[in-house]
Order: C-alpha cells, then sequence, then structure tokens
DNA sequence: GATAGTTTCATACATATGTTTGAAAAGCAA
DNA sequence: TTGCTTTTCAAACATATGTATGAAACTATC
C-alpha cells in the first residue's frame, strides 16, 4: 500500500513542524509541502486537521506513558514489589526529561512536539488530555505503596510539583539560561532530573517531618541522594 | 476625551475576552462587539491587533512587577537592608497566586491575562518578555543578599522552580483538583503560597547543607515555617 | 455658529486557510 | 486486458479575519 507512505509522511512532517513552530503558525499548506503531498491527502487520509493533531498526540502520549510505566515497573520490581519513593518520581520526570533537554540533539522531535501540545493547548488535544489524569493516577498509587501512612494530599501536591518542576524547565530554558548567565547547565539532563527529585522526595517527606514527630528525623533521602558532587 | 473611553472599553474587553478563550480564538470583531465600539476603533487607536495585545501586556506587566517589587522592598525594610530568604520567594510568588487563585473570584481579569500570556506565547508577547529577566535578576540579587557565599547556580536553580511551582499550580489547577478528586484545596492561596515557598526554601538550603558542611544542620526555616497546620 | 481637527461608522479589500470536488492516475484482482 | 477500488491531484469554494477607506458625526476653538 502506497498510501501508507503518504499518511507516514503527512505525519512525520506534520510533528516536525509543530514541533518546531507551533501549533498556531503551521498551516496545512505548510504541512503538505514539507511532506511533498497533494493538499487535500490530509483530508482524505485523517478525515479534518483537527483528527491529524490528534492522531499525533494520541501516539506520542501512548509512547512517554509507556516509558514511564516502564520505568515505574522496573523500580518496583527492583524493590520487591515497592519502589523507592526517589524512583518513582524519577520514572515520572525522566523520560520527559530526557527527551526534551540535551546537549547534541535539540531534543527530538517528538518529544518537542509533545511540549508544544502542553502548551499552546489547541482544542483537539484539549480533548484528549483529560485521559492524563488516570495515567497520574498510577504514580499517586506508586507513591501511596512507598510512602504508607502519608496524607493523600502531599503526595498529590509532590507529584503535581515534580511535574511542575520538569515541565517547567523545559518550557523556560532559554530563560533560564539567560537570566543564570549560562551558569545553569540545561545539557546535564542527569543533573536536573536529579535535582528535581531530590527536591520532590524532600517536599515530600517534610510534611511527614512536620505531621507525624515534633522532632524530625532528617529525611532518608538525604543520605544517599545529596551527596551527589553535581549539588 | 470621548476617545478615552472606546479607548479603554477597548482595553476592558480585549483583555477580558483573551483572559477567558485565549488569544486563538478571539478575533478584532469579538472585542469590538464586546466592547461596543465599531471594528475600525482598533486599528484607529492602537494601529493593529498586535499593537493592542502589546499595550495589554505591558501594562500589567509593569503591575505586577511593581507588586512584586513593593512586597519584596517591604520585605528588606523589615529586616533591615536585608530579606529573609523566604520573604522574597514569598514576594516573588505572592502576587501572582494571589490574583489567579482563590474561591470567590476565578481570578481577577488581570492575573488571568497574565497567565494566557505566558501559555500562549504569541508574537507580540513573545518579543516583550525578553526584558522579563531583568526583573528576576532583582530577586536574584535580594537571594544572593540573604543567601550569602551561596553558589550562584542554586539560587537560579531555587528561583526557577519557585515560578515553575506557582506557575504549574495556575495553570494545572484543574488537572490537581480532578487527580486529588477535591483533597487539595486550592482556594486557600495563603496555605498554596507557603508551601511553594517553604518547598523552594527548602531547595535552597538543601544545596547548602551538601556543599559546606558534611554534618549537614537542619535548615532553619524548617523551625519557623513548617509546623504550620495547614501542611 | 463657522471651521478645523478628531472620532466613529458602514463597508470594502485582500488574503490566508480548512475543506470539498470531480477527474485523472495508480493499484489490484479476475 | 478488464473492471473495480483506492489514491492522488489541481482547482475551486467558503469563510474568517486583519486592515484600509471615505464619508458622516462629533468636539472644541475662535
Amino acid at each position: 500500500m502506497a498510501s501508507d507512505q503518504t499518511r507516514t509522511a503527512i505525519l512525520a512532517a506534520a510533528e516536525r513542524l509543530y514541533a518546531e513552530r507551533g501549533f498556531g503558525d503551521v498551516t496545512l499548506r505548510d504541512i503538505v509541502a514539507e511532506a511533498n503531498v497533494n493538499l487535500a491527502a490530509v483530508n482524505y487520509h485523517f478525515g479534518s486537521k483537527d483528527e491529524l493533531i490528534a492522531e499525533l498526540f494520541v501516539t506520542r502520549s501512548i509512547q512517554t506513558n509507556r516509558e514511564r510505566l516502564n520505568e515505574l515497573k522496573a523500580a518496583e520490581e527492583r524493590g520487591g514489589g515497592r519502589a523507592a519513593i526517589e524512583d518513582i518520581m524519577r520514572a515520572l520526570v525522566g523520560p520527559t526529561l530526557r527527551g526534551c533537554l540535551g546537549p547534541d540533539r535539540e531534543g527530538s522531535t517528538a518529544a518537542r512536539f509533545m511540549i508544544r501540545a502542553s502548551i499552546e493547548s489547541v482544542p483537539p488535544i484539549r480533548r484528549i488530555k483529560n485521559r492524563e489524569v488516570d495515567h497520574l493516577r498510577k504514580f499517586a498509587a506508586a507513591m501511596r505503596r512507598a510512602m504508607p501512612g502519608r496524607d493523600d494530599t502531599e503526595l498529590y501536591w509532590g507529584l503535581h510539583f515534580a511535574l511542575a518542576m520538569a515541565h517547567h524547565t523545559i518550557r523556560e530554558k532559554e530563560r533560564l539560561l539567560r537570566l543564570s548567565e549560562g551558569k545553569c547547565d540545561l545539557d546535564d539532563v542527569r543533573a536536573i532530573i536529579d535535582r528535581v527529585v531530590t527536591v520532590t522526595v524532600m517536599a515530600l517527606t517534610m510534611g511527614e517531618a512536620a505531621v507525624s514527630a515534633p522532632p524530625p528525623a532528617r529525611p532518608a533521602v538525604m543520605h544517599g541522594r545529596l551527596t551527589r558532587q553535581d549539588l
């Protein structure tokens, strides 16, 4: 089937252009020019522009979520059914950060597309995005297992802040670079992931200290992770 | 001058609509209908659509920045020239969070407009936004005074994460509400500000602990702020 | 109250953009 | 090949949208 060739070319071209210039600035004519196909091909193969965008987004969403869940699963197996909280957070923010930051590549096209999608919030994507909550719930559940007895509210805030830091770092990396005059190394993805994870775990354990015991034991996480030279 | 009336009506209507529906979905015709003025009035008074958006954005930017700087200044005077790091962060994230969250109001129109602006990143705004770095530098300077000897890199990351948490909380409040099934109280703005500030200060002092002294003293901030009942 | 400058208005213009159409081309099974 | 389906193509369509225009209404100064 040569038709799949056209379909694939459109998908690839669209993702590339959307990732680069955003949804607002890319027209169907831009896409078909990039893909070297006829204008009508988009509507023939996808029905509409919105359905094209939706297909792009669901495909990539599934991929990212699978990556995250794979890491989570690996961590849980490593821990005999209960993953360490750090590894859970690492599974949450690692795939996205690795995909979107880094020295050589400008971030893969797929990752940059997903960033755009989470920034610009165009209608077809907004509709799909609501399912993301179900995915995040799996991480909330893992966190609950890792920190039993912890108040759920705290878990949600921790999850929320982890995504905040990861996401914002990707979105505003230019600004952070300029603000810090290059001092913040945005190519050292490992260090960034460590940093986000460390802060998140501190935020999560901090609450525990304040709520459970008046003389709070220093959080367990500070022992291992905090002596890294990159902090 | 009756001309100012039209100008003002356009500005107000535009801000309201942009705040509500975003830049992508609002046309000049929507704006002039909302403002009850003629279509040509926009180009007569502002020159172009982009210049209208730019004027809205610079006005609000100046206001937000002034609010922040006022709080910062007050904190520095309270501390005799050197503000506590918590109060600096509070001055940074407080105005925005107070403006955009809260029970009664849906967040002021002005604040919601600024959120849109920071989300959608339309060309005229992108051009202006570059000056924001200069504003943030004032906070970096205050932080440096509050934590002398601290590595600059850490300060920038702390500043960056504070904005990340504040911003992301505003952007994704619906999702956090659904994820937590209402357990995360997004109407208690004071508690949210405290939470963001506490985590940020922990992130900032955590590095200090790891870098300076091998047996890290429990961060000073944990004494005062951490016993709040809302954590 | 006449005149000059300012503002408003209805309307038109130009163009960008998603979509549709109908015919031509290509693929494929018999 | 023949006949049918699937795919491609150029062109047209419909419309939304920012902008421009020229006349009318309004305002203020003398």
